[in-house]
This record gives structure tokens, C-alpha cells and sequence, in this order.
RNA sequence: UGGGGCGUCGUCAAGUGGUAAAGACACAGGACUUUGACUCCUGCAUCGGAGGUUCGAAUCCUCCCGCCCCAGCCA
């Protein structure tokens, strides 16, 4: 709470120095450049959380900028999911929205120049051609015959591309650089190419699109970004970035800087994958509380905090890296402790009859709505002679450490009494344990003995009469492997969790639980955080999603004895 | 075999020649506890390898090893 030192990085390191040295007046201007062919996901946050936090830190601002330089492969409708995303992670571009596609007659104008100044020719080899003519890695490539145009032919042809005049992929228009150079991307790439489609903003005004290595610069450049900051794989494209920028008129030439990007354990991020496990049904869609979606993440109950903790907490480096996504969960237990109230529910409801209470008697018991936080106030729960417990809560022949309800034992229900188990009830046919009877003490009313004595353990319950259903969807891991893609050979859907959503629909909820708004975020104790689902929720029927669990030492011990 | 990067605890990550190599997560003990939660204590790396420079190196030099990215008219 006090005065916390933000963790510094490279990145930080160098824009500090920058303004040190007065470096563009001081000013500091980021930018996030999503292209709109999709949704957002936990790796984007840790980029928006960089810019836009960079920026927040040096008085500058960060832009909204849409890469939509692919009119086949963006829609608006990602356009508003990304703001939306952008918004709930807590972030405000202010007047700062942009599109590259607001940039479409500077960059021709600006291909027009190159062209003037022989930088840029019109180049007729087909796309296949141009990946022969390309070269190698290991040898160079060879000139397009196309290179030595005259200018006049250039501008011409040029000209005629964007008027349409010409079919797909017939021309394209290419930087001249060098076709000799160890960087690829420095073998005259191209820079337009034609595409007869419509664009989700202009329409169709265009049928030129320019590539990303021409318009990127020039929109940060436009944008007078001073740092833009971008992933590891744009390294190799930093030559051509500064190629085209010190080839132009532009005003202004930001720094491209790169960093790692995001890689989670138990988790595939990539578009084409998050995209296949929408499209073959292993998720219910991209907002699926178990895809690492934002739109995902929210709907489990995460929140904004928590990812921006996290963001800042996995640190800005080069190296290629997989954070533990237990630092995730982390990251959300630690923000839903301090902010979820607590209540009780019934997972796998157990009955319970407390044979001494009196029949028709109820009792209104007071509980905190947060141990922690006197201030977030009590609640009444209201107890009666027969209720749920977990049935994980009564084991018949408890393994040592054990120690919650078992036959004879005395447990305290919490904020209630303490209860005895007398004696279980099963089913004649099946052995099924279907009824625990039970005894109270009276004197014990709100979970403490004037004698003084103590119980080992304390239990969640629900009055039967008074409780109100609900399902509850548990949600786990999508993998059970740290890196779903580690074997080439696999699919990574082999890898996939069988057991990541567990629907329970015999749940029982404390009454106070009634009217909870869909996307409320409770702690249901001993058992994790949920949160009412944003989608299917309702007054009539219920439906809560896991969250997170708590850290459980109990099953940890458990499962010791299993192994 | 070309070009560009990266190698510090199980996982992230500070450290930029000078006291016992931060911190977090994870893990392991323990305390507390009307959530086996929370909280609190304790423990947990000699820095990819080998040489060299230096009074002194994770930090400088040399060589070696390993990993990642690049041959879209995708971004």
C-alpha cells in the first residue's frame, strides 16, 4: 500500500535514460497494435499493461491502434471486443484511438515518394517467383528483372494498381534494399500488394493493401509514438522498420524495442489453436471460462487487478520464457481474499438430521462476511434440525489426519454448534451412506463450549429447508501437460484435460445467496472463489462458476497417501 | 552452413567489477486459526561450460555448448 517500488526492466531502463538525455523533449508515447482478426488473450494484457502502464509512468499516453491492414482477415466485430477487453483490464486510450487504416493515403502517397526517389519499384514476378528469387538462408537471393523500371513505368503501374486495373496478385509494389542481405526481410520486401476486398473501415475505396513492415513504422511515426514496443520475433524486422522510416519525410523515427512474449504452463495461446478448440467444441466459445481469453478470464471471475498484478509481477525481459501459471492463481486469490464476501455452499450435498434439535425450530445465526474485514459486516444464516454438509466432510473410516466428521466425533458447524456424529444411515441395497444423525450442543451456539473444549475442525453447512439450489460449474486446467505443444509430433488436443469442467447441479446455496448478480464474485468457504456467471445466471436458476480453488494443504497431504 | 536474439534457484526475475547473488511463485518445515483459507516465521542457486584479464567477475575478453526466431503478396 505504501510507497511500492515499481520493478524496473530493460525497457523501463531505456526509456529512463532517453529522458535523461531529453531525448524526443521527454516525451514518452506507446501504443497497442492489435490487429482485428480476433480476441484478446492473457498474452495481449502483459503488452497493454506494458504501454500503457509505461506510458502512465512517464506522463505520456498510450494509443489504441488497429493493424487492419488485412481487410481478409478482420471484422468489426473484433474491433469491439478489443476495446472492450482493453477497458475492463483498466485502461483508457482517451482520444487515442486509431486505425492504420486512417493512414491508407499517406502510406500510397509515401509509396509514391519511394518509387520518386528509387527506393520502391513495381514488380510483376508472381508470389512464387518471388520466394525462388528470394534465395535462401544460407544463400542470397536474386534480382526481380522488374528492379530497374523506370520510375515513369513505376508511378504508372503503381497508379494502375490502386485503380484496379490489375487481378490479384499479379504485382506487387517492393522496397529495393538488397537482395544479398543475411536479414530476409531486407531482400526488397513488398510493400503493397493488391486485394480485391472489402475493408471492414474504408470499405471498398481500396484494393492496394499495404504489409505490416511499411505501414507499422509510418503509423508510429504519424502517431509521434516514441517508443514502440513490440515481441521478440520483430527483431529481424527492426533493419527494415528504420529502413523505411529513414527513407521517408516522417517527422519523427520512435525506437522499436522488443521483448519476450507471454508463455504460460498448462496453457496454448496461440490464435490458430485457441481457434481450433472453439471450432471442434472442446470449449463452449472464445469466451469459455477455461480459454485464456480476457473474455475467457473475466467470465471465470478473475479480475482486472488480478491480471495486472500478475503482468507486473512476471517481469519485461528478452529471454523466452513459460511463467508457472500458479502465479496466475496467485495473482487472483490474493485479490479475491482481500474482496470476495464469504458465504456457505454445498457442493455434494450430504444430509444431516440433528436428532436433540426441536422440529420446526430456526434459528438465525449471525456470520462475518469476511473474518478479515470487520467492516464488510455479518449476515444472518438461518440454522434448523436438518441440513447439508459436504459429503468430502464425513468420511466412515477416516485415514489418520483426517479430521473432520466421522462416526462419534464432535466438529463445529461454523458460526453454528458443535455436532456430533451418533450414527450413519445407508442405503439397504446399496451401501450408500444417504443420512448422517447427529447430536448439538446447545450450549455451544455460535461455535464455542463454555467448558472450554475444542474441536479439530470446522464445517460448512446449509439448512435444508432453507437453502436454494444452484449449479455450480468446476472449472480446471484445459491441459494436463506444462507445455501442450512441447511434442511436435502430438496433436496438443491429445493433451487436453477430460476433467476441465465438472458440472454439479445438486448444489445448495445459503439463503443471503438469492440475489446474486451475474458476474459477483463470492468466496465460498473451504472450497475457492466463484463467481455468478455472466451469461447464464439468473434469479430462477443459478449458476456459479469456479474461479479459483483455495490453496488446499489438505489435499495435499491426501494425495501424499495415495502415492 | 546465413542473419538476428537468449542462457542467474523447479518457474519468472533483479544484478551493469567489490560486503553473505534481491524479490515473487512453487516446494518443504513450523506458529496461529470458528475457512486444513488468510497471516506469520524458517529453509531453499555461486550465476550454460572451459580458459583468460583483475587484488577482486554473474558482471570484461576468448573459445565452446545449448535454446529461440527468420525463406507470407500474415501481423
Amino acid at each position: 500500500m505504501t510507497n511500492q517500488t515499481k520493478a524496473s526492466d530493460f525497457i523501463r531502463d531505456i526509456i529512463a535514460q532517453d529522458r535523461k538525455a531529453n531525448k524526443n523533449e521527454g516525451r514518452v508515447i506507446t501504443r497497442f497494435p492489435p490487429e482485428p482478426n480476433g480476441y484478446l488473450h492473457i498474452g495481449h494484457a502483459k503488452s497493454i499493461c506494458l504501454n500503457f502502464e509505461v506510458a502512465k509512468e512517464n506522463n505520456g499516453r498510450c494509443h489504441l491502434r488497429f493493424d487492419d491492414t488485412n481487410p481478409t482477415k478482420e471484422e468489426e466485430e473484433y474491433v469491439q471486443s478489443i476495446k472492450e477487453d482493453v477497458r475492463w483490464l483498466g485502461y483508457d486510450w482517451g482520444e487515442h484511438l486509431f486505425f492504420a487504416s486512417d493512414y491508407f493515403d499517406k502510406l500510397y502517397e509515401y509509396g509514391v515518394h519511394l518509387i520518386k526517389t528509387g527506393k520502391a519499384y513495381v514488380c510483376d514476378l508472381t508470389a512464387d517467383e518471388i520466394r525462388e528469387y528470394r534465395g535462401t538462408l544460407t544463400e542470397p537471393g536474386k534480382e526481380s528483372p522488374y528492379r530497374k523500371r523506370s520510375m515513369a513505368e513505376n508511378l504508372d503501374l503503381y497508379e494502375r494498381m490502386r485503380t484496379g486495373e490489375f487481378p490479384d496478385g499479379t504485382r506487387v509494389l517492393r522496397a529495393k534494399i538488397d537482395m544479398a542481405s543475411g536479414n530476409l526481410n531486407m531482400r526488397d520486401p513488398v510493400i503493397y500488394r493488391i486485394l480485391h476486398a472489402s475493408h471492414h473501415r474504408t470499405g471498398d475505396s481500396w484494393c492496394i493493401y499495404p504489409m505490416y513492415d511499411y505501414t507499422h513504422p509510418i503509423s508510429d511515426a504519424v502517431e509521434n509514438i516514441s517508443h514502440s514496443l513490440c515481441t521478440l520475433e520483430f527483431e529481424d524486422h527492426r533493419p527494415l522498420y528504420d529502413w523505411t522510416l529513414d527513407n521517408l519525410p516522417v517527422a519523427c523515427h520512435p525506437q522499436q524495442i522488443e521483448f519476450a512474449r507471454l508463455n504460460l504452463s498448462f496453457t496454448v495461446v496461440s490464435k490458430r489453436k485457441l481457434l481450433r478448440l472453439v471450432n471442434e467444441g472442446f470449449v463452449d466459445g472464445w469466451d469459455d471460462p477455461r480459454m485464456p481469453t480476457l473474455s475467457g478470464i473475466r467470465r471465470r471471475g478473475y479480475t482486472p487487478e488480478a491480471i495486472r498484478n500478475f503482468c507486473e509481477r512476471i517481469g519485461v525481459a528478452k529471454r523466452d520464457s513459460t511463467v508457472d501459471v500458479a502465479l496466475l492463481e496467485h495473482t487472483v486469490r490474493e485479490d479475491l481474499n482481500n474482496r470476495a464476501p464469504r458465504s456457505m455452499a454445498v457442493l455434494r450435498p450430504l444430509k444431516v438430521v440433528i436428532e436433540n434439535y426441536p422440529e420446526g425450530r430456526v434459528e438465525e445465526l449471525d456470520a462475518q462476511n469476511h473474518p478479515g474485514n470487520p467492516d464488510m459486516g455479518t449476515r444472518k444464516v438461518p440454522f434448523s434440525r436438518e441440513l447439508y454438509v459436504e459429503r468430502d466432510d464425513f468420511m466412515e473410516e477416516p485415514p489418520k489426519k483426517f479430521y473432520r466428521l466421522t462416526p462419534g466425533r464432535e466438529v463445529r458447524f461454523r458460526y453454528a454448534y458443535f455436532i456430533k456424529c451418533e450414527r450413519v444411515v445407508k442405503d439397504d441395497k446399496t451401501g450408500e451412506i444417504i443420512e448422517l444423525r447427529c447430536t448439538y450442543d446447545s450450549e455451544s451456539r455460535g461455535g464455542s463450549a463454555p467448558d472450554g473444549r475444542k474441536v479439530k475442525a470446522t464445517i460448512h453447512w446449509v439448512s435444508a429447508a432453507h437453502a436454494i439450489p444452484a449449479e455450480i460449474r468446476l472449472y480446471d486446467r484445459l491441459f494436463v501437460t506444462e507445455n501442450p505443444e512441447a511434442d511436435k509430433e502430438k496433436d496438443f488436443i491429445e493433451n487436453i484435460n477430460s476433467k476441465s469442467l465438472e458440472i454439479l447441479t445438486e448444489c445448495r446455496l445459503e439463503p443471503s445467496l438469492a440475489n446474486a448478480a451475474p458476474g459477483s464474485l463470492y468466496q465460498f468457504e473451504r472450497q475457492g472463489y466463484f463467481c455468478a456467471d455472466s451469461k447464464d445466471s439468473a434469479a430462477e436458476k443459478l449458476v456459479f462458476n469456479r474461479t479459483v480453488t483455495l490453496r488446499d494443504s489438505w489435499a495435499k497431504i491426501k494425495g501424499r497417501g495415495k502415492s
